[in-house]
Order: structure tokens, then sequence, then C-alpha cells
DNA sequence: TTCTGTGAACCGCTTCACAGCG
DNA sequence: CGCTGTGAAGCGGTTCACAGAA
């Protein structure tokens, strides 16, 4: 348990090795190199090596890492070796998208809940998930200890949400509308931004 | 046009000093600093001008950026002060939250095709576009000369379709599949990962 | 005075290169 | 011999600090 800091770049980098070793596994394999985890992430072995020796020493000289116990070894330094329940507030089209899509669970997100404020929405079914009323949100959220949350809600109200659910104990916020929330210390925002990134791109068009 | 080389990682911050400006300006302000644009995009001010001094000399001494200028001004840089043709292959739920998201043609990322190899969803509406045979896909493309894709297909096509996409000419793929494209030299791809960027908060949890 | 633009200093990540182990 | 783990070197991005213009 003794945690040295280790750099947040680093950190981003192991999802990227999870999903490396899971296609490599999908494959057949059950042996993998650096070179070859790094040719799979378009990341260099010098850097997977590094960035892999400061959890721990999970390969063998001279034959390299065994993919199975390298990704449990990853899921469980991310804390996804467990399911994670998952609140979905905003249930439009995004918010369908996201209930339907089964990469969320297959990959331990499991949404609890989903909640909207629109009335004509609400008790509607939605992905196996009778929509809630936003007012039930703080409550439920408390109760069932959920420390993740998916945002799909119109950017107006974005900021007012996100308020509420660290009220309510969340930690972790993916926020998919295209303004930046400002939380307190400890919370942990992510915005997914598709336009930001068609916009990197047209740089070099 | 003696471009100098630009670091990527300048490239890739452009967005947000964009995303930053349509705040202020929305806010009703005229003017701004490197201070404050830092502080909507969550950057160093030095880091804002060392930036923006790669591209000219937007700023006035003692006042500051005018907003609407250095807008204009990045917005040409990007390439997205004109608006771009865009085909969406893939009619999920997915699919459907895009077509019907108003942020792309907002951004000037104008939907111009829909496609989908589903036959019973050949020929079906979709945000106003009647969804496309897969097979007319290249020819479409080619005839329109659109240089920019989104897809939204299952990951075990997407190889395949990027393939097609790239021999229409397609120059930047924005890719929503959790698999990493192979593409020749020259073709940009950006792939959006929810589930990595929710991995990497689960680390802080 | 304020705030930009920028060389220089600094810092941290990446790469190198090799000892060491299987 | 192959490939990891890692100190050291190298490199590139960030921050500093200040000259200069409004």
């Amino acid at each position: 348990m003794a945690e040295k800091i280790i750099p947040d770049i680093v950190v981003s980098r192991l999802p990227l090795y999870l999903q490396a070793l899971e296609y490599l596994q999908k494959s057949g394999k059950t042996i993998t190199s650096s070179k070859e985890l790094g040719a799979h992430s378009d990341i260099s072995a010098a850097q997977v090596r590094k960035d892999l020796s400061f959890f721990g020493e999970f390969g063998k000289q001279g034959s390299g890492y065994d993919i199975a116990y390298l990704y449990s070894e990853i899921s469980r330094i991310l804390n996804v070796d467990h399911v994670w329940d998952v609140a979905l507030i905003g249930s439009g089209y995004l918010g369908h998208a996201i209930a339907h899509y089964p990469g969320f669970v297959e990959h331990g997100f499991r949404i609890k809940y989903v909640f909207d404020n629109n009335p004509a929405k609400i008790g509607q079914e939605l992905g196996g998930h009778i929509i809630l009323s936003s007012e039930k949100m703080v409550e439920l959220i408390k109760k069932d200890g959920i420390k993740i949350a998916m945002l799909t809600v119109p950017s107006r109200v974005v900021q007012e949400v996100a308020d509420q659910l660290v009220q309510a104990g969340v930690k972790a916020i993916l926020n998919y509308a295209p303004v930046p929330l400002i939380v307190p210390e400890g919370i942990r925002v992510e915005t997914v931004r598709p336009i930001l990134q068609l916009e990197h791109m047209t740089y070099y068009l």
C-alpha cells in the first residue's frame, strides 16, 4: 500500500493497455511482450515497460507478460476489477445510446438508475430501467452509495445537476455536455468532446 | 504560408480556446486576457500566450485579446471557418444521437449522408436524412468530395468500413468503436473513448 | 500600469542502453 | 539468446520573468 505518486499521464495510458490486452486475448494469445503491447496501443515498448514498472514487476525476463495476469493486475490498479454502479442522468438520444450500449457493463460499469426531469419521460422504460424523476436522484444515489454518474443533460443545466450529484456523494462524473464543470477538490470530471476531436483533425486537412 | 511545424499538443489545445471564447462571448464579454482564457480552459496563462504566439500576435499589450477576432483567427487556423460536410455511417442508437445533436452543425460539421448496411433501416428517415445503403457509400462520398466521416458501426466491421472510407477519399475519421483503426499515412483518426475516461477516473476513487 | 510576446530556465516525460534473469 | 526492469541521458513542453507596447 506504499503508494508512490504516479504521474497522471501514466494512469491515463493504463486503460489503453487494458484495451490492447483484451484484443490480444481475444485473438487467442496468452503471452505478449512490451513491443507487441505497445504496437496495439500506439506506445513505444520502452514506455510500456516504464509505465508498468511504476506498479510492480509483472513480466518475465526473456519471455514477456502473461496476458491474463497482466490484465487482472491493471484492472486491480485501475479499480475496475469489480462492477461499479453508475447513475445515468438524461434520457435523450444520447442517454438512449448509453443505456443500450453493452460496452459499459462489459467493462464493469452497470447502470443502476436513469433519471430525467421531463415529466413525460418519467415512468417510461429505457434499457431495462424505469426512468425516474430527478427529484429522487440525490436520495437514491446517497442510499446506494453510487460514486459514478454519466451526464447527458443539456448544457444549461449541467452545472446545476453536477452540484446535486456532488452533494449526493458522487466522486466521478462523465460529462457529455460541451461545457467545463466546476467541482470541488477531490471530484473527478471527464468530458466527452467529439467536436474538439473533429476540430483537432480539421487542422491537418 | 511559411508554416513552421506546430507541436500537435498545441494544436490539440486550440479547440479548448475556441470553446472558452464561445463561452466568454455568450456571457457578453468582448475582450479577454490570457489569464481569463486560461481559467476557462484549465490552462496556465503563460501557456495560452505561448500557444497563440505560434500562429501570430493576436493580442494587444496592456489590454488583452479581442474575443471575436481571436475566435475568428483560431477558427481559421483550425480550418473550421467554413462548414464541413460529414458522412455518418451507422444508424443505431448512437447514430441517432449524433444525427439529432445540434452541436455538430453549430460548430460547422453538417451531416450530408447517413449510411447503414441493415436493409430494414435503409429508406427510413433520420434527423432529416434518408438512410442510404452502404453500397452507395463510396460512390457518394467520392462524388461530393467528403473528407470527414463519423463511424458508429459495430467493432467487428469498423476496420472494413474505414478501409472503404479511405478508398473513397475520406481524410478524417471520428471513430466511436473501442478499437484502434489501422489507416494509411495521412489519414487522421480520433476515437471517442468514454470507457477509457471512466477507467481513468476509477483509478482515483 | 496592464498585459502581451518571448528568450531562457526549468522540469518532467520519453528514449536509450544495458545489466540481469529466465 | 530474448525480453524485462531501470538508471541515465536526452528532449520537448511548461513556466518564469521581463522587455516593450498600449
